[in-house]
Parts: C-alpha cells; sequence; structure tokens
DNA sequence: ACAATAGGCAAGTGACTACTTGCATGTCAA
DNA sequence: TTGACATGCAAGTAGTCACTTGCCTATTGT
C-alpha cells in the first residue's frame, strides 16, 4: 500500500529525482550502474547514499525492483504520479 | 522564480496537502478561515503553523495571496504540479 | 576453495523542519 | 481613540532526514 506522503517525499530529494531521470532514460539500471552514470554526470554520492535513495523511491512505489544473481535491477514506475494530478487537477 | 524542489517539499506535508484540499472546496480563503476550517475537520494545528505552512506554499507557487486590509486571501495554484507529469510523463 | 564483485545492515552525525511561544504590527468598529 | 481582531516576526526545541562509516552476506569467476 503506498500513501500519497511517501511519494512527495520521495520527490522532495534532488538527488532522488535524477535517479528517476536516469532510470527514464534507461529503465532496469543496477545499483552499480546508477551509481556509475550519476557520478559521471558530476553528482556526488555514494554507493550507499544512492541505495538508501533507492529504498526510498521503492517505499513510494515509483521504483520496483527485482534480483538477479547477484545485481538487482530497477524499474520506473510512474503509476503514483497519477495521485498528484487527480487530487488537484491541472486547470487549462 | 519557482524551483520544482521547492513544490515537492511543500507537498511532502500532510496538513499542507490538507489546507491545499480545503483551497480546493473553496478558494480565496483567510488564515483565519482556512484555521477554522482545518480545526473543525479534527486537524490539530495552532494558527502560527498553518500560517508558516501558507508561507511554505506560496514560496513553491502553489498559493498565491493578496491582502485587503486586515486580512489575507489565499488562492489555490495548481499550474506548479504540471513540471510533474512534464518531467516523468506517466504511461498509461 | 578463494578472491572479487554486488549489495545490505546499522549506528552515528550534522543539518534541516515543523511546531511552539511570546511579542509586535496593522486594521476596523464603537 | 481605544480595544478587539487578523496577521507577522523571531528565537527556541524536538524530531526527522541525508549522509557517512564500518562491517556483513551472497553470488560469480578462476
Amino acid at each position: 500500500m503506498v500513501r500519497v506522503g511517501d511519494v512527495f517525499r520521495a520527490l522532495a530529494d534532488p538527488t532522488r529525482r535524477l535517479i528517476l531521470d536516469e532510470l527514464t532514460l534507461r529503465d532496469g539500471q543496477t545499483l552499480f550502474e546508477i551509481c556509475s552514470r550519476l557520478i559521471a554526470h558530476g553528482n556526488t554520492s555514494t554507493r550507499q547514499a544512492i541505495s538508501q535513495h533507492l529504498a526510498v523511491l521503492e517505499e513510494a512505489g515509483l521504483v520496483v525492483s527485482h534480483r538477479s544473481g547477484r545485481t538487482k535491477i530497477h524499474h520506473l514506475n510512474t503509476q503514483p504520479l497519477r495521485s498528484i494530478t487527480e487530487r488537484w487537477p491541472v486547470t487549462d
């Protein structure tokens, strides 16, 4: 069960938004891939920090993961974002 | 200039989301009206707390306000929410 | 088996955040 | 003008959060 508060709290951090951007560019990355590519783009986060960020994103339902051997594959899930526009409809 | 981080941080707090809900029900309320109606709905926040929440919402661009005599009228602005679905498009 | 790889767990720290408390400012009605 | 009303400001506090640090587990290749 995903709470809406978790979604917003997860999105409130700039590094977590960068992770979502990275998964938007290439879905299904491992922790090490995400680390490498974030650092390559100037982010200074360590593996442990990014691992904790991914846990927050998973709790919010924005990222789903499954283990494959000794690696863990992360997938983006934009479904929880739907609740945002449903709650406060954007007026055109 | 509204930063996307401010929007998510503002939405991360449950009381602030209740304030947005309240303004969705009836737009253009004063601080005292918002306080009264939130408390009537079981929220235990004080006036000062809600005032600070409104300041955060204004900084995020989600609420715009103008003074009228000794009262301050608050209006909802859902425009910043658009950036959410623009950044991570919701797949149907 | 053994070393390297990919990731996990948990305690500690500094910064930030929500909330309170107390007082000050500005406005309206009598 | 004087008091009541609506709101603002600013310092202090308790709790949360992001990040580090150090060690541990599990899997793969040789």
